[in-house]
DNA sequence: TTTTTGTGTAACCAAAAGGTTTCATGTAAA
DNA sequence: TTTACATGAAACCTTTTGGTTACACAAAAA
């Protein structure tokens, strides 16, 4: 199981979570209830998001308070910070490249030769 | 099968496929030659970078060579920002969009001036 | 021409992801 | 105490991920 911060924010589930506690530690109930899943499912995404170091957990009584704790995204920063040139220069709407207009539009397409079977 | 830039980046293997044509376009076997898994692996990996537009294949006779397309990672840059006053502070590395104009390709980080947060 | 190289893809497989239900346990409330 | 609540976790299931081998085919080389 794959445990780092690249991973953890990768899903959008965590994104939303971390959306939720930046701003104001909840406990695991009050975040579980934003979702359609079920409070386990959700219990099973904070727990790695708690191993990724993105969330902490403050016991107060029988709840537990999720913080975030958004310090770990600089891993995620530093990498992408070496390739920022090449975005931050342009604009910041990607242009969409011809491949993939082609792979969405059919896989049967061939760029040249069109003769496949 | 998700497809969007969070998610092409949380795989090492498709970190490190972009870290080699970052600055060099490659041929699929030339990439598929630096690691340990097989050729049909490594390709697929590919084609997911091309389903989210981070890499771009040009034909060249019967090779196809990937190129990066970095601008999609501005996608993960937007979410991170909004966040970057939990991590930014402590380097105090502020943004200053008016001076990257002399930002070139590269891996150095530098240093600018001006406050944002 | 024939052979080799580079690539695309189908069929298949094991493991992991991501969900469920169920139950156990500790704390708060009645 | 008894009951309700908040949580942790086990057992299980289905789908997705990420790999393999085998093969097809066009382009380049011999």
């Amino acid at each position: 199981m794959r445990r780092d911060t690249f991973q953890a924010i990768a899903d959008p589930t965590h994104r939303a979570i971390l959306d939720m506690v930046a701003y104001q530690p909840l406990n695991i109930n009050a975040i579980a209830g934003q979702f359609e899943v079920s409070r386990t499912a959700i219990y099973k995404h904070i727990k790695i998001l708690v191993e990724c170091g993105l969330v902490a957990i403050q016991q107060q009584g029988r709840e537990r308070f999720c913080e975030a704790q958004l310090a770990h995204l600089s891993e995620v920063a530093m990498w992408m910070d070496q390739y920022k040139a090449f975005w931050k220069t342009k604009h910041d709407v990607p242009e969409e490249p011809e491949n993939v207009k082609e792979k969405k539009a059919g896989k049967h397409k061939k760029k040249k030769s069109g003769k496949k079977k």
